[in-house]
DNA sequence: ATGTCGTAACGTTTACGA
């Protein structure tokens, strides 16, 4: 049995609604991990994608962040908010165990901070959060059952994945420190999806809305799923469902999805 | 070119975050 896991940061559910109403039902993922739907959960319209088959599970706050599974088959086990931090209030990450025909998955979804300006107290919090997000992995990894991370990591690993790498070198989502706690979590034990199946430049997930980003193809890969060696070893396929961003009213973000036999 | 979006609010415009 094949299990399609999407990631899709929509830039707010108000406003994405019908954008991802309609690639739902062309892309027909199992799982579909959403980013930034800057709602609270009691307005987020979760019975228009009940109607369309998603158990759903929001883990929101007012106006920024937020972050919700919407599943075909039942979620388990829902945890909200990444442990390590109590007083950490902004709503980023949510995890549940989802079912396949021959395993448990357990599925991470994430919208790690931006961190910009850097230096600054922002980017001392996305350097904290990705500390928190080290531990958290670790104890993941240390279940040695199957288990994805996928999300808007706000991280471009490598200079290949931007159009532009000298343009981000200073910036929170390029700078080293930054890189280097990304490598830190990776080298834990997980595979970078996309980079498994496909490897050179020009492969993007994010396109500013501003100075014709999109037009001229200036992209970066910021969106990734993280697998775990029991998880990777299930992975068939990984793509990015780049035309979506040519659509109307689009995310300045497309989605990654993975499929897993499972 | 400080350029575009989405959200919220003492709203018909501004502030913030990205």
């Amino acid at each position: 049995m094949r299990m399609k896991i999407a990631s899709f940061n929509i830039n707010g559910i108000k406003a994405r609604i019908g954008a991802l109403s309609d690639w739902l039902s062309e892309a027909e993922p199992d799982v579909a991990l959403l980013q930034e739907i800057k709602s609270v959960d009691e307005g987020f319209p979760r019975a228009h994608f009940e109607d369309m088959g998603y158990h759903v599970e929001t883990h929101g706050q007012k106006s920024f962040n937020g972050v919700a599974i919407l599943s075909r088959r039942p979620l388990e086990d829902v945890r909200r908010g990444l442990p390590g931090d109590a007083e950490d209030e902004q709503a980023r990450w949510i995890e549940a165990t989802v079912m396949g025909a021959a395993t448990a998955i357990r599925v991470c979804g994430l919208y790690l901070p931006n961190g910009n300006p850097a230096p600054g107290p922002k980017y001392d919090y996305k350097l904290a959060w990705m500390d928190r997000l080290h531990a958290h992995a670790q104890a993941l990894l240390n279940t040695e059952e199957p288990v994805v991370m996928g999300g808007d990591y706000n991280i471009i690993p490598q200079d290949m994945d931007a159009k532009r790498p000298e343009a981000w070198a200073e910036d929170a989502l390029a700078r080293p420190e930054s890189r280097a706690a990304f490598r830190r979590i990776v080298n834990l034990g997980f595979t970078d999806a996309f980079r498994a199946r496909q490897q050179g430049p020009g492969h993007y997930t994010f396109w500013d809305y501003q100075a014709g980003a999109w037009n001229r193809d200036d992209g970066i890969r910021i969106d990734h799923f993280l697998l775990n060696p029991q998880a990777a070893d299930l992975m068939s396929d990984c793509a990015i469902d780049k035309e979506v961003r040519a659509r109307e009213k689009p995310s300045d973000h497309v989605p990654i999805w993975i499929k897993l036999e499972a």
